[in-house]
RNA sequence: GGAAGCUUAGCUCAGCUGGGAGAGCAUCUGCCUUACAAGCAGAGGGUCAUAGGUUCGAGCCCUAUAGUUUCCACCA
């Protein structure tokens, strides 16, 4: 039967058939009982909000490469596909949709809201596993885990209960964000900090014995009715008679004290600040400090509380205003400047963001982040790049409490409980509580746990635990972990710090940071700007294999890439060329085409290439294994197009054409070659190297579960491929020519060849028909060279006799330049080696090269002189 | 303010432990040579940000400067 493929290359036509054939298959399915040595990847859960990044698809793909390279390498590898998790972007989405209704969370209560994030999840939440499919990611889909499922709550509960258990958990006062206009806290990273022209008022507050006034500046002069107390440097000599002093608040009339804190910044305005405790987070330290009290002057929507009659129920901005005036007509304010400052916004509605005090949940980091410090110092886990670890050291070693409660329903809940009519507090994994001391039932926490609380589990959670589960103990700890270094923190290193409380061991070995997707101008892809690409709209465009090229192709670990449709088209313009070498190699296979290895006697062309695929094989696995996916990449596009396509396979037609046993053995080669080239390409590209292999084979096997090739010392034929190097270069040095006098290939030539290499050259001598437009090869010596174009190289001239295009003075400069050229390589490489530093301290292995490429360029240098002489 | 990265051809980026500067795209020239015009064969194009230093030798190591990006902390 003939082995055919289509025409063109059109990856649709196959990407789907080929996923469902694995899946069926089962290919992907890790087995648990299997003796392979294990490798695992748990795979980040992405959010259900909808929106497809760019930058999953570079996780997934990243991933997705190791993976496939370890199976066919020989390992059991299991890859669980994480589906979707629970983040406050998701539940704004919820709650937008629900606004265009008209309607709010309080309108339906927490059951009917969860039931629409369930809702949610079941529509939005498949385009991520619809992605992760499009893209051919291997993941295990029988053991799919979902961060809001039963048994990843399951985990939660259980961790969240024996924290607290072991103290660390406790629940206390913080400042957080919160937004006036949406009612709820927003997290650190939800806040958009923004330049805005403001004022600095430069107030007066009296000293209360009359002794004057302290001059002090603000942003926020409607917070004054909060103050507790007024700081300076403990080193501020301007100060130090005050400190101990108590100042009379304008307008409230409270005697407050002067403290004297570090905080201050003496070279900034007056060295004196106001202390806030309940509305600025600074002054909340200073103020748990010096034990001051926290006096909350903002309602929820940011409207002044009812204790102070005369600006009750204004707008904070309202109330600014009022109070300036107010302090004004007291004699309070000394004067007024314009002022630029950072504000924090809301990310979602704009508004600006009101610290406020409030109850949270924490987690103490200190003793947790030990073992997770010496876990990456002492190299049990890694970095790559490494220096991503000074990142990661930063962070922990001046680790804050975590603050973990979130005012949102769609999450994991807090499983606190609180007794309204005791005030006890019960902590437990059972969905209900009673009273111990009442026996009253208990009201839980409203709240839930930080997406980052479940995620931290991700790498036992996903595997069963708390269970001891079979997975548990043959794929934990897992081996590889693929992120951006922006979540280093948030997850990362929280993944350690859970991995090591309570597995006692590292959740994975490596850590393989790749950098951010951006845009052709190198914007960061988002929202607001509109520029964020959808893979799959992509892989609709190009195919899976195209995208994932791109992805891996020029990307260094942990540097930013852009993103272009210019990229992704050289990609897929591999693939075709790819698809149409394996056109190629099929229409010319005999029908009864046996493919069983590499011939008996392989001839010198043969030899080279199969010991350049040797080293490249060689080479893969080397870089694969230190995660230099990029460099891997582009050693297999270079042999693939140059080494394989546009030399091998040019080399093998003459021989195709002649037929009998060189056409055989060409064959064989051919297929041979490719079936490798295949197989290291396959974690790259998986569908199409898949959809070649199956028709190259007849469909007898699936090339994701062959074995990945390995180096094989018996196919390096070093002797060999140089011989062949010096046809190469002499073919190349003809067709240069050639092409310098725009010679059209039509235009065939006889080729007079003068080499001492005679036996080498005569094996070339079809190629030189084939390849350099040679008409007919005569081998010669002492050729004038008279009419003729001459080619050089260190071992050979070539004269071409085209008599009537043939221009004596345009010849003679041409080798002129030549000899130039090669006159600078001889002075270079002469000179070097008459350097006695360099004689005496290089290595012996570089000198002798530079040795052997001096005495080269003087051979060419000789023959170009001949043949200069001969024309003059 | 603290930390880290980046600066290499017109553009986008590689360049592994220091050993004569690379790729893709773009440009120019010649080709529809029956796998491929999404292609083939050629060509041009770089003071490796700047200034010092170490070395026989620096794109790579050290110091400083400039520009740029990111993360963290944020000034009342």
């Amino acid at each position: 039967m003939k082995k055919e493929l289509s025409k063109v290359y059109e990856p649709k036509e196959f990407e789907d058939r080929i996923y469902k054939m694995w899946l069926d298959g089962e290919y992907f399915k890790a087995d648990v009982n299997s003796k392979k040595p294990p490798y695992a990847i748990v795979i980040p859960p992405p959010n259900i909000t909808g929106q497809l990044h760019m930058g999953h698809a570079l996780d997934n793909t990243l991933q997705d490469i190791l993976i496939r390279y370890k199976r066919m390498s020989g390992y059991e590898a299991l890859w669980v596909p994480g589906t979707d998790h629970a983040s406050i972007a998701t539940e704004a989405k919820i709650v937008e949709a629900m606004r265009k209704e008209g309607i709010t969370k309080d309108d339906i209560g927490r059951e009917k809201f969860l039931e629409r994030a369930w809702n949610w999840k079941a529509q939005y939440g498949g385009r991520i596993v619809e992605q992760l499919k499009k893209l051919g990611t291997s993941c295990d889909w029988s053991r799919e885990r979902f961060t809001m499922d039963e048994g990843c709550s399951r985990a939660v509960k259980e961790v969240f209960v024996s924290y607290y258990n072991k103290g660390l958990i406790y629940r206390g006062e913080r400042i957080i964000n919160w937004c006036p206009h949406c009612l709820t806290s927003i997290s650190n990273a939800e806040v958009e900090y923004e330049d805005q022209a403001g004022h600095f008022w430069h107030l007066k507050y009296p000293l209360s014995d009359g002794s004057g006034f302290v001059e002090l500046a603000t942003t926020r002069p409607e917070t004054l009715l909060g103050d507790t107390a007024v700081a300076v440097n403990p080193k501020d000599e301007r100060y130090k008679d005050i400190v101990g002093k108590t100042l009379v608040l304008p307008l409230v009339g409270r005697e407050i004290p002067v403290v004297a804190d570090s905080y201050v910044d003496m070279e900034f305005g007056t060295g004196v600040v106001k202390i806030t405790p309940a509305h600025d987070p600074n002054d909340f330290e200073v103020g748990k400090r010096h034990d001051l009290p926290v006096i909350n002057v903002l309602t929820p929507d940011a409207k002044i509380v009812d204790d102070y009659p005369a600006y009750a129920g204004m707008d904070r901005y309202e109330a600014r205003k009022k109070i300036v005036e107010d302090l004004e007509a007291g004699g309070f304010l000394a004067y007024t400047e314009e002022h630029e400052h950072n504000v924090g916004t809301c990310y979602r509605c704009g508004t600006t963001v009101e610290p406020r005090v409030s109850l949270q949940w924490f987690v103490k980091m200190a003793d947790l982040a030990k073992p997770a410090i010496k876990a990456v110092e002492s190299k049990d886990i890694k970095f790559v790049p490494e220096r991503f670890d000074k990142n990661y050291f930063n962070w922990m070693n001046d680790i804050r409490d975590w603050c973990i409660s979130r005012q949102l329903w769609w999450g994991h809940r807090i499983p606190a409980f609180y007794c309204d009519d005791c005030g006890e507090t019960v902590v437990t994994k059972e969905d209900t509580a009673v009273c111990p001391k009442c026996g009253r039932p208990m009201r839980q926490d409203p709240d839930t746990l930080d997406t980052w609380f479940s995620s931290a589990l991700w790498p036992f959670s996903v595997m069963g635990w708390p269970d001891k589960t079979p997975e548990l103990e043959k794929f934990y700890p897992t081996d590889t972990l693929v992120t951006g270094y922006d979540i280093i923190t948030f997850w990362v290193s929280r993944m350690i710090v859970a991995g090591m409380e309570y597995m006692k061991k590292k959740p994975f070995s490596t850590i393989l940071i790749h950098g951010l997707v951006r845009d052709a101008q190198g914007r960061k892809m988002s929202k607001s700007l509109g520029n964020g690409i959808d893979p799959l709209e992509e892989i609709d465009k190009y195919g899976a294999d195209a995208l994932r090229f791109t992805l891996a192709t020029g990307n260094a670990p942990g540097n930013d890439m852009r993103y272009s449709d210019d990229k992704v088209k050289a990609s897929r313009n591999f693939a075709n060329k790819l698809w149409n070498a394996s056109r190629f190699i099929m229409m010319n296979l005999p029908e009864d085409f046996k493919a069983d290895g590499l011939p008996e006697n392989l001839a010198m062309e043969d030899k080279w290439v199969v010991s350049k695929f040797n080293r490249l094989a060689k080479e893969v696995n080397e870089n694969l294994d230190k995660f230099e996916l990029g460099v891997a990449v582009a050693k297999l596009y270079d042999f693939i197009w140059d080494v394989y396509c546009d030399w091998y396979i040019e080399l093998t037609k003459p021989r195709i054409a002649a037929g009998g046993e060189t056409a055989l053995a060409a064959q064989q080669v051919l297929v041979w070659v490719m079936k490798g080239a295949l197989k290291l390409l396959h974690p790259f590209m998986p569908y199409i190297t898949e959809e070649i292999w199956q028709v190259l084979t007849d469909g007898e096997s699936v090339i994701m579960v062959e074995s990945f090739p390995v180096y094989d010392k018996e196919l390096d034929y070093a002797s060999e491929e140089a011989d062949f190097e010096k046809i190469i270069d002499a073919i190349s040095a003809v067709r240069n020519v050639r092409g310098e006098m725009n010679v059209p290939p039509s235009v065939k030539a006889k080729v007079f060849i003068e080499t001492a290499l005679k036996d080498v050259f005569e094996k070339g001598v079809m190629f030189f028909e084939r390849l350099a437009s040679a008409s007919e090869i005569d081998f010669v010596s002492g050729f004038d060279g008279k009419d003729c174009a001459t080619a050089v190289t260190d071992c050979a001239r070539m004269f071409i006799p085209l008599s009537e295009i043939i221009d004596t003075e345009k010849e003679l400069a041409r080798l002129n330049k030549e000899k130039k050229t090669v006159q600078k390589d001889i002075d270079f490489l002469s000179s070097k080696l008459s350097n006695q530093g360099f004689l005496a301290k290089a290595p012996e292995k570089l000198i002798n090269e530079q040795k052997e490429k001096l005495e080269k360029a003087k051979d060419k240098m000789a023959k170009i002189e001949q043949s200069i002489a001969a024309l003059g």
